[in-house]
DNA sequence: ATATTACCTGGAGTTAACTCTAAGTCAAGC
DNA sequence: GCTTGACTTAGAGTTAACTCCAGGTAATAT
């Protein structure tokens, strides 16, 4: 696939792309004899996840040492799966946060909606 | 209260709550004859809300703006509430993405755990 | 053969959100 | 009366994460 197909089915920026690639944030890309990049299923799964990862609020910082390691092979799959453990925990910190302030919006929203009838009921009145 | 305790109180630099201030994320704060300030309940309860607000990911130019329909008084209550509504719908779409990122970060670390064990195993058989 | 189009690189520019600096003011202690 | 320390401002600098640009190459269409 080429980078523009990749841009396209998932909805990043080519620029980003070849960004990704640059800071280390996805193994280095398949190139053809040209060097020209051909994505393989492969490769397009790091972007997919990349993506997602990227998504949900993980640093580049993060998921640049997480793919520095995959990239030193076997002997480093305790040090990985500690760094998805302690991502996991941030993330469950932020969700947390998360979830008290939609508790707030909604009661600021509900609030909002007695004030405006309480107001036209006043311009009525 | 002066400065450096509300930024005591709530962990947030000076630098940073006079940022705030001046770029309508908290509206003025009470001074002191002096120019110095001094801020009052009511101004720790909105250092407070955005700070809390911040932390959920809300923007500051959404924010500003929220504030600035605020000190335009009771006629724009349907706008604010509109903003929160908005925002509240932003903040499920982000929690529901980090929800989904949760669960693959659970299997993987599931699958890391698997593949320490076996690891582990051939090196010992 | 030439023109167009998609790709390449290195490096500069942008944006959001701070964070720091310099130069100045003011109240309190010695 | 002078120094110290906490405050003030305007504006410059920083960081993360892109985003764009200039100048060049490679394959394709005419």
């Amino acid at each position: 696939m080429t980078i523009s197909e990749v841009s396209e089915k998932y909805g990043l920026p080519a620029d980003t792309l070849r960004y990704y690639e640059k800071v280390g944030l996805i193994p280095p890309v398949t190139r053809k004899e040209s060097g020209v990049r051909d994505y393989t299923p492969e490769d397009c799964g790091w972007v997919e996840f990349i993506k997602c990862m990227r998504g949900a609020g993980l640093s580049i910082e993060t998921l640049t040492r997480y793919v520095a390691l995959y990239r030193k092979g076997n002997r480093t799959l305790k040090q990985r799966k500690q760094l998805l453990i302690d991502e996991r925990e941030h993330l469950q910190e932020r969700m947390k946060q998360m979830q008290q302030v939609l508790k707030r919006l909604n009661y600021k929203i509900d609030m909002y909606e007695k004030e405006i009838v309480a107001c036209e009921k006043k311009l009525l009145g």
